[in-house]
DNA sequence: CTACAAGCTCAACTTAACTTGAGGTCAAGC
DNA sequence: GCTTGACCTCAAGTTAAGTTGAGCTTGTAG
């Protein structure tokens, strides 16, 4: 019993979960590939499928196409990766997912904080002075001039 | 040395941050508030600072601004928010949040253990199967109508 | 062999979240 | 009193990530 190795759009997307429109999207700026058969249709690889996984869950947390596009051009075309191929994959994005959980966490944090210390101090809230560096200066008027 | 209570526009930029297109971009859909001075400039109270910080860091984690609208909507208009106002925010977005930080630990940990695993036994990989069920009923043809 | 579900291409439309630009007003310093 | 930098409004442009539709081809089931 071979295993079914080639797979129409309709299958992946199905499988898959995203559009037929959405995978021709994704062939299009390079982050699957597929080859043709003889009435120019498309067919796909197994690994398409674990591709697309990736592109799914990576977008999820909001990264974006273009910084999964160049996630994946690490990994080789058409054979399944190896070890060392996703420990690439992996470690570029490792700290980006780490720097993302660490805001996620503080905002959900954050905002606890705030119940916490009932936002009446604002100055303890972990929210505060973000991007408001300029404010510990101290009250009133200021610089006009970017530091 | 009373504080200063009004803020311009510029001011606001400068210290959230953010450009003053997207303070103008942010009071057109209600997220921020100000009111005029006579010659139609507008003025923002403090407690605009703090929502833009939310803003900001909501939106990084990739919440978006018709979420972070609604959540906000639950502060009241011009006053400091009180520890209630913020419960409700918070405990809005906590699950939100929650499953964001799970997603993000998940690809993270799934490349990690891709590669612990070697992903090698394809099966093992924690980024398997997602919006692939089908796969798990056997490899080979499978009903082309959706469950 | 013929119907009809799936595919194909390419262009145009959509939504989110802003930015840019044109054309005009306000206010503080010299 | 005039110049200059910050503001104002409104319309149009931009990028990302797709979707939708028109018009045409493939391939499979009856």
């Amino acid at each position: 019993m071979a295993p079914v190795t080639e797979l129409t759009v309709g299958q992946v997307a199905m499988r898959s979960g995203v559009a037929v429109s959405a995978l021709h999207f994704y062939e299009a700026r390079g982050l699957i590939r597929s080859h043709r058969t003889s009435g120019n249709q498309r067919r796909y690889g197994r690994d398409v499928l674990r591709r697309v996984a990736i592109i799914k869950v990576a977008q999820e947390v909001g990264i974006s196409l273009a910084e999964i596009g160049e996630a994946l051009a690490s990994l080789p075309e058409g054979r399944t990766p190896t070890r060392d191929d996703w420990n690439l994959l992996s470690t570029a994005w490792r700290d980006g997912l780490d720097h993302k959980i660490a805001q996620l966490k503080k905002l959900r944090d954050g905002l606890t904080d705030c119940i916490g210390c009932g936002c009446m101090s604002i100055d303890k809230c972990p929210l505060r002075n973000k991007g408001d560096r300029l404010a510990r200066e101290g009250t009133g008027a200021r610089r006009l001039i970017a530091p």
